[in-house]
RNA sequence: GCGAGGAUGGCGGAAUGGGCAGACGCAUCGGCCUUAAAAGCCGAAGGGGUGAAAGCCCCGUGAGGGUUCGACUCCCUCUCCUCGCACCA
């Protein structure tokens, strides 16, 4: 072959790995495994070098792990549900199966154009009754356990589609498809999964995954969790003979002794009873009626105008004895906490500025621990820490954190209140009204009422006979045979569950189903299991930090309490890549910046395009798609390969030893100098894969030895056969996780019959690193002024020796009083003069 | 406001158990090859000053200070950027 070729090459070799299956992966107990995975793609049709990047990263992790003698498993599969095929069902007619089927067959074809070393046999694909009844099982296990569960509560809903919206889909409180229609709520009956249950567990173990996991995915899924440990009190309302109380959950119940009111959340259940029969009842329900109108939706949460009413009532502070007015505020959230706060308006800055619109009192009872007291008069924004309790009966004096404990304390002995943690994790609401997912396996039969499905009748198939509308009801609603169904209970007439799941359930356990994928007794067994996971490296998008991330590691848990698994985390260590930028933003149809895959396969073979997409930045971080830096990557392998071809005939039949320091010392400098930047080239690049992932250096150190390659041209006659063959091999290794392809084209021209995919990644030699000589760099006073080359290990002394020796220092140091001498070893010499 | 990360040539980025700042690549310029171009190959290049040139000197990693013989790297203060969280009681 004269020119590198990548089609041809690429064709050649993906198409000998998959005869040879040579990614498959079995269990093999005596060989240790290693499990990398991205994360499961949603097959939206395109893929770009976006997506590519993230595969190419993962590719060149499993291929490494490969060479090193580790069992790898690689995976794929396709996240198949989803609210875009039924979208494009409704827009052009297409059945979301095949429009779905229709991308993933091009998904396909593109990761086979790019070579990535999956083991085909496990694909799975979410879409497919074999995959999702085992979503229904592990729904009916949750069931058991009272871990699903159905509840009334408040949904998205668009009126002018007439459907409830995921949160995903309302955009800055509005609908996605109508952006001036703000969202409203609606209540609605729907399945939750009580990943609340779970909420300390899941903040407990991420100790587990500190290290192993970006601080900031940790940062983010704990405040997500929002843990926050308080107390309830409760304050009975005054002139109630019926027991009522205005229970309120504070952190701060130190501060009780400040409380000017209490606000209830517009849609507390309390508040209508409480209204009933108060002076001016008429004129406080027309304005409670007015304030329900603005409730605050997330968007507009600190920026809207915070307004509240007195409701004409009042109860007592069970500390204190005082009464305490009771308002209702539209910036109280029904959904955290009790629904109701204490307002204390010295001590909470919310607090502080809604009593300054309503001119409530701000009575002062923390002040700083040090330094001046504060005064009502002049405070001017709420003192927020810690201090020291004052005017609170018998705590005054003590610290907020003793004052705390012991205000705690006493109120659960009198029966007020007591200690609480609460947390912003809410439970996980699956329902959705919408056709492409699974269904949830539960009928409602007059007689019986909630029946789930037995076990054996799994799967509950998801009609693919159903009309579309994307209006109104769940579209399984409109398909009788769907919904009539027979009790399994009594026999009876039985309506079926018509919503369907969060596709984010699908995504929860489908890493397990990897290792089991064709199991049709259970969704996986646990040896596989046992010896696969956890997942050594699991890489994909920050986007997923919370949702998928937090939902997969709740999953796991309730697997382990199931005796499914015996770990407690999935996932050991993640990578999250960064984004591949073109003209400043994400690639996005739209935008019409897209990179196509396909198209840098067919301009420059996906080797390029996969190198690129390593060199141009560190991993971790964002990336500009440069049409110059590929081909820069492109004309670097065919320089590379020009070189092999250019000796590889007479290299073929060349026997390469094992080199050793022997061999060094017979060696001639040209055969040196090439030994020595191989090896020193191989220790870094390994250090590169082992930790610290930066494959932009790797390929900027292979580069950097075929430059030296060339500049050492003509190689022969002073480099044997037997040195240059090592350094193209030392190369071609390197270079294999990389750019595969070309990789085994070399390794083949280089006289390799048996193909890359048993050649072991190369033991560094550190012998083989040394250098001989070193440059040694002389400072004066901290001043670069000098270089030498002198023999590599000379000591201080001798170092210092040939420094002072040099014309050029002695020159400047003449008549100077040296204050000291400063050596590193084999690097530099630091004279300091007077 | 809280939290996490970041700021290095014209550009992407190298270099942190403190020790030659700018590896590698892109773009640029010059040369070779060619009838010419493309490709390829060789070379130059942070900014400024001085010099015919080799060279030499000064400045330089967001800003200011500190520690040190020596700071992109460590410490303090500040500015700006990106991301996440945020009436969470």
């Amino acid at each position: 072959m004269a020119e590198y070729d990548p089609q041809a090459i690429e064709a050649k070799w993906q198409k000998s790995w998959e005869a040879q299956g040579a990614f498959h992966a079995d269990v093999d107990p005596a060989r240790p495994e290693y499990y990398v995975l991205e994360m499961l793609p949603y097959p939206s049709g395109t893929l770009h070098m976006g997506h590519m990047r993230n595969y190419t990263i993962g590719d060149a992790v499993a291929r490494y792990k490969r060479m090193r003698g580790l069992n790898v498993l690689h995976p794929i599969g396709w996240d198949a549900f989803g609210l875009p095929a039924e979208n494009a069902a409704i827009q052009h007619g297409t059945h979301p199966r095949v429009w779905t089927n229709n991308n993933i067959a091009e998904m396909k074809r593109v990761c086979r154009r790019f070579g990535f070393s999956y083991d085909w046999r496990r694909e799975i694909s979410t879409c497919e009754p074999e995959y999702y009844r085992w979503n229904q099982w592990f729904f009916l296990r949750m069931l058991e356990r009272d871990l699903a569960y159905r509840k009334r509560s408040r949904l998205n809903w668009c009126p002018q589609c007439q459907t409830v919206l995921a949160n995903e889909q309302v955009v800055d409180g509005c609908c996605w498809r109508h952006e001036d229609t703000p969202v409203e709520a609606k209540e609605i009956e729907q399945w939750f999964l009580r990943i609340t249950r779970y909420a300390d567990a899941l903040l407990e173990d991420i100790a587990q995954l500190e290290g192993g996991w970006p601080e900031r995915v940790l940062v983010m899924q704990r405040n997500w969790i929002g843990k926050s440990g308080g107390a309830r009190v409760r304050f009975p309302v005054a002139g109630s003979g019926d027991g009522a109380a205005v229970e309120v959950f504070t952190t701060r119940i130190d501060t009780i002794y400040g409380v000017t009111a209490l606000i209830f959340a517009p849609e507390h259940p309390l508040v209508a009873k409480l209204v009933a029969g108060v002076k001016g009842q008429a004129a406080i329900e027309t304005q409670l009626t007015r304030l329900r109108q603005k409730i605050l939706r997330p968007a507009e949460l600190g920026t809207a105008e915070k307004e509240g009413i007195f409701i004409g009532r009042f109860a007592v502070n069970p500390f204190s004895g005082e009464q305490v007015p009771i308002w209702v505020g539209n910036f109280v959230l029904m959904e955290y906490g009790t629904g109701a706060v204490m307002s204390v308006p010295a001590h909470d800055q919310r607090d502080f500025e809604f009593a300054q619109k309503y001119h409530l009192e701000k009575p002062i009872v923390v002040q700083p621990a040090a330094g001046a007291p504060l005064s009502a008069a002049t405070l001017h924004e709420a003192y927020t820490e810690f201090g020291r309790v004052v005017d609170s009966g018998p705590y005054s004096g003590l610290p907020s954190e003793q004052a705390i404990e012991r205000m705690t304390a006493d109120a659960q002995a009198k029966g007020f209140g007591e200690a609480r943690t609460i947390y912003r994790l809410k439970d996980w609401g699956i329902s959705r009204q919408r056709y492409w997912g699974t269904p949830i396996p539960v009928l409602y039969c007059e007689r019986c009422g909630l029946v789930p499905v037995p076990d054996e009748q799994l799967p509950v198939l998801l009609p693919l006979e159903v009309k579309l509308t994307g209006m109104g009801q769940s579209p399984l609603a409109s398909v009788p045979e769907f919904v009539n169904a027979t009790c399994a209970k009594c026999g009876g007439m039985a309506r079926r569950e018509t919503d369907t799941m969060d596709t984010f359930v699908d995504s929860s356990w489908y890493f397990y189903r990897y290792t089991d994928p064709h199991n049709s007794r259970a969704p996986f067994d646990r040896e596989p299991v046992r010896y696969w996971f956890p997942i050594d490296q699991y890489i994909g998008g920050i986007e997923h930090a919370i949702l998928h991330l937090i939902y997969s590691r709740f999953f796991c848990k309730v697997m382990r309490d199931l005796g499914l698994v015996d770990h407690s985390e999935p996932v050991l260590r993640l990578f999250s890549q960064g984004m591949v930028l073109k003209g400043g933003a994400a690639m996005s149809k739209s935008r019409g910046n897209v990179v196509g895959a396909i198209e840098m396969a067919d301009r420059y073979g996906c080797d390029t395009a996969r190198l690129y997409s390593l060199f141009a930045a560190p991993p971790e971080k964002d990336l500009e798609w440069s049409e110059q830096g590929i081909e820069g990557c492109s004309r670097f392998l065919h320089r590379f390969f020009r070189i092999v071809n250019r000796h590889a005939e007479r290299l073929r039949g060349v026997t390469v030893g094992n080199p050793g320091p022997a061999d060094l010392a017979s060696a001639t400098p040209k055969e040196k100098r090439l030994m020595r930047k191989a090896h020193q080239t191989l220790r870094r690049v390994t250090r590169d894969f082992e930790s610290r992932w930066h494959f932009n250096t790797s390929v900027a150190l292979v580069m950097e030895l075929v430059n030296e390659l060339q500049a050492q041209e003509p190689l022969e006659p002073d480099a044997s056969p037997a040195v240059v063959k090592e350094v193209f091999e030392l190369l071609t290794l390197m270079l294999a996780p990389m750019a595969p392809h070309l990789a085994e084209e070399l390794w083949e021209m280089l006289g390799h019959p048996s193909g890359l995919q048993t050649a072991a990644w190369p033991a560094y030699q550190p012998q083989l690193a040394e250098e001989e000589h070193v440059e040694v760099v002389i400072q004066i006073n901290g001043r670069l002024r000098g270089k030498i080359l002198v023999e590599a290990g000379l000591s201080e002394e001798e170092l210092v020796e040939r420094a002072r020796a040099d014309p050029r220092i002695a020159q400047l140091t003449a008549g100077r009083r040296v204050v000291k001498t400063i050596v590193v070893l084999n690097k530099l010499v630091n004279i300091v003069v007077g």
